[in-house]
DNA sequence: AGCTATTGATAAAC
DNA sequence: TGTTTATCAATAGCT
């Protein structure tokens, strides 16, 4: 990848293989602890050799657990029983920072304070006042987001009412000047249009009112 | 690494996190993927996010049995003891638990906020609230048991300087009397406890002011 | 999610 | 293996 790029596939040369794998291996292992500590992430790398010797890798608190192949180097019989502890170790310390973090959370929601000492209380005291005020921010976007949202949607209702009622108007203008030029036929959807702005004099004002009103709260 | 070099440690925004940890984490499997092709070596990834969703990788052979990471237990009933299989439907379990307490405490610290609504949000509130102030309370509680122990040792140090004061005194009297009577000869103990009583004349009330100075604070 | 300027990783050489 | 150097690859900060 220097010099020339390399395709990604089996190294022939049986000591370009070693080195490249030398050289590989720490970048690996240095990406792996790059992104654990970068991310608060938990990391476990375990890697044989062609030759099959094992380096292995992992993160804070499966450090010492997954440690335990340290103990046992040549003799490990491959892949299974690895991936097996692996596996075991994963869970029993998935286990261990279960109850941590449970106790954590109670100490955040007030619970078992008396264990904690004064300092231990002025750092949580800290937290709970940073999450507290993060919340009150959150809670006051999304309010101010949702009144957003409403007005918008009553800017598209008084626009609608405006259509509606300029419509409603000509409809209106029309019948006076049909009823003025004395042609009395009238079709059966032009008279219930008509009852209907009839039974509510100021249709328009009255919706906006009551948009107000929601609005106010 | 690029615009500008980057510490490696807990990268504190939680949305740049983020980021990074799904960059750098393709990247990482990338290179073990690249490793594992070009030296012929079996890698083993395990990589939990903050949040404890779980990604892996796994070179070849150890494939088929990190795969068994995200299938259910029932599916693969094949050449596993009961036992492990049991062990691995607890640890899914836990995972999962373990996934939704993270959330909750990363809530109450304020982070991941967007995802709740606004009932959620008012909930949360209410329960930083309850935390805060229990976690004030015990803090009070605290203080004042210091301030109690204080003031006891206070009483206790208060007595036993009277006691000391009395002592002085009643020794000084002792030496003017033998030396009203005109017998010169005084011991060595006594000497020394003149010459430290006369060297800080009101001992008693000095004292007390340190007392109060420390409890003052 | 996609784009670059930079930094980082590393192939080839010793 | 360790070092050096010329390149290629990864990615931090923006958008």
């Amino acid at each position: 990848m220097t010099r020339q790029k390399i395709q990604i596939k089996k190294i022939d040369n049986i000591a370009a293989r070693q080195v490249t794998f030398s050289k590989r291996r720490r970048g690996l292992f240095k990406k792996a602890h790059e992104l654990a500590t970068l991310c608060d992430a938990d990391i476990a790398l375990i890697v044989f050799s062609a030759s099959g010797k094992l380096f292995d890798y992992s993160s804070s608190s499966m450090h010492e657990l997954l440690g335990r192949h340290n103990k046992l180097p040549e003799v490990n019989n491959f892949c299974q029983p690895q991936y097996q502890q692996m596996e075991k170790s994963v869970c029993a310390n998935l286990r261990e920072e279960f109850a941590a973090k449970t106790k954590e959370l109670r100490h955040m929601k007030g619970e078992e304070l008396q264990e904690l000492g004064i300092e231990e209380l002025k750092k949580l005291e800290k937290l709970l006042e940073i999450g507290l005020n993060r919340v009150l921010e959150t809670k006051d976007e999304k309010f101010l987001k949702e009144i957003d949202a409403v007005k918008e949607k009553e800017a598209l209702l008084m626009k609608e009412n405006q259509r509606l009622r300029n419509q409603v108007r000509a409809l209106n203008r029309d019948q006076q000047e049909q009823q003025a030029v004395g042609v009395g036929g009238s079709s059966l959807g032009s008279k219930s249009i008509t009852s209907n702005s009839s039974s509510s004099p100021n249709p328009s004002s009255q919706d906006c009112d009551d948009i107000s009103l929601k609005l106010g709260l």
